[in-house]
DNA sequence: ACAGATAGTTGACAAAAGCAACCGATTCTC
DNA sequence: GAGAATCGGTTGCTTTTGTCAACTATCTGT
């Protein structure tokens, strides 16, 4: 069993590998391509990259560029010294250590940046040319996913910030799909419980009341990070129902299920609600942390068999 | 108004530019990384990647490789005569085409082969080494996003053939997803259809009876290309279902979609069923191919109004 | 059957990239 | 504070990679 289990991760690591070394295949061929269309300058590749590397960080040493660039010394002092040659770069002695020269650009040097920055934005964006504005967000989300994981202990974090929104076509799908895996992975839950989640969306999308159930959408450059929806209580009139509360691991610390929860009460108390209330369970504790927090108190628990194992659910109300 | 549309275009693209160029710049850093590893063998990159993209496609030719890798036409032919020499490629004259020799990796070759992918195969293991294997999932679907995204019409195709497998928790959420999404992008449906699929899904996996009704899903390392469900007809006995055929954009042309609907005919005769029934739509006309070829008549055809569209719905069936 | 394309080879050459030895400045160590 | 080790950078020499043009032997279309 064991045996059996670790086997299965075995190939599953495996089976990344795999997808990894096809996409640097395939993407070693886009770049390559894209490269290409750099050449139609006066400077060689390597020259670009090097000019691009001084621009960006101004005043820099041959050593940095050597290591950032992955270039051979011996290459790289050439490179220079036809860059400087050809008046694209200054170099001047550094103060405190007289062994280094600190680069620069000249005036023609900014100049040339200038045009070859232009190129290559103008190469790529006619590659992305065909891609859907739709399609344009969820590959932006996919290279930082790839950054932000391969990258170690990736710093300059651009946007580390999310954004609320409303639903639209295809997110319901989304959290159900990610919403079954993640407490499959963590609590072993079986399929019952996509079906539920499932149930729960198609009602959900087949009739709500716009101005007083909701769903929203925390994403950050198109990736979804969690989500969660209120919704009328069937029986009970002037009660919402806060539902499917979720934040994906990588996102959780950010306080996006605390925003989200908040969110959920402010909308009950325009749309006139007197109670909220939610269905929950024992095990999934940071929930309950948060739902302690913005005040609710738990009415009810009681054991229940579901998803394939012994729970304990939990009925929670906030009075408005 | 219009200028200002066009303006939030704009610079929403710029961000995507932007976005894209610095992962060029990372990813291109990565790969660097990973090919000096490849360094430590008796073979250049380029002789590398010749052996690997001869191995990939056996009989090959040089044209080919070139297209493929880029290479100019001397250079390949004497890395070519090297290979040769060296005992790890052999070269046939065509049997179609005089001018042509078909490349072939002689037993050393294999070899040299093997051993090369399983160092560049380490390599890569060892750089995912610190990624934890839920980051790891999310990553190999970003790649995969990109490819999608950015292969566009980029045939190559190595992994051409695709495996079908019954469904695991998380599935249906995907199909629904993608399937919403598409439907969207291709006829403006909107979420109603959602919901559609959702309940659909939320039935099928609240109670199925596995011997009578299936999912299969149809998938290339790990990337979900289409599906299709069998489910007993509610009121006629003996009578089931074929429901939610679908297959990836990217994907067609496989013959993906005819093999899900065989899959399905020969299940609903092995499990009994007299007839075979399926609804769809009229502006579905590639579907209607493959029911057409399976031996599906069509029995029914009405107007209706659904998914925010005027559409015609049909009934097709098969007698078994 | 003939003009033009295609597959591949070869020679001549140039650019790109890597290796190793080396120089002078700086830092470390005792 | 002197010698050893290291660092930033340069130079000579080599291999690898890439380019261009000319050329042969086929094949394709008309």
């Amino acid at each position: 069993m064991r045996g059996a289990r670790r086997t299965g991760h075995a190939s599953e690591r495996d089976a990344l590998v795999a997808t990894v070394r096809r996409f640097n295949r395939f993407y070693t061929r886009q770049v390559g391509a894209l490269d290409e269309g750099l050449l139609r300058n006066p400077f060689t590749l390597s020259e670009a990259r090097v000019i691009y590397e001084i621009a960006q960080r101004q005043p820099t040493t041959a050593t940095e560029l050597r290591k950032d660039l992955r270039l051979d010394a011996g290459y790289l002092s050439r490179l220079l010294r036809s860059l400087g040659q050809r008046g694209v770069i200054g170099k001047r002695a550094s103060d405190i250590d007289g062994r280094r020269s600190m680069l620069v650009l000249t005036k023609a040097g900014r100049m040339a940046f200038r045009k070859l920055d232009a190129a290559s934005k103008k190469d790529v964006e006619a590659w992305l040319e065909g891609v859907p504005r739709e399609e344009a967000q969820r590959l932006a989300g996919a290279m930082r996913v790839i950054e932000r994981t391969l990258g170690g202990e990736a710093k300059g974090e651009t946007g580390a910030s999310y954004t609320l929104r409303r639903h639209k076509v295809g997110d319901t799908g989304w959290i159900t799909h990610r919403q079954a895996i993640l407490y499959h992975q963590e609590y072993g839950w079986d399929e019952t419980y996509e079906a539920l989640i499932a149930r729960i969306m198609a009602d959900f999308l087949d009739d709500h009341d716009a101005g007083r159930e909701r769903c929203w959408i925390a994403e950050r450059d198109g990736e979804t990070l969690g989500s969660v929806f209120i919704v009328r209580h069937p029986e009970r009139k002037g009660v919402a129902k806060l539902r499917l509360l979720y934040v994906e691991p990588s996102a959780r610390g950010l306080g996006i299920g605390r925003r989200l929860v908040h969110e959920v009460t402010k909308f009950a108390r325009k749309a006139g609600y007197h109670t909220l209330t939610l269905w929950t369970n024992s095990v999934l504790v940071s929930a309950r942390r948060i739902y302690e927090a913005e005040g609710y108190t738990l009415v009810k628990e009681e054991p229940n068999r579901m998803f394939g194992h012994d729970l304990v659910s939990q009925t929670w109300e906030l009075k408005l």
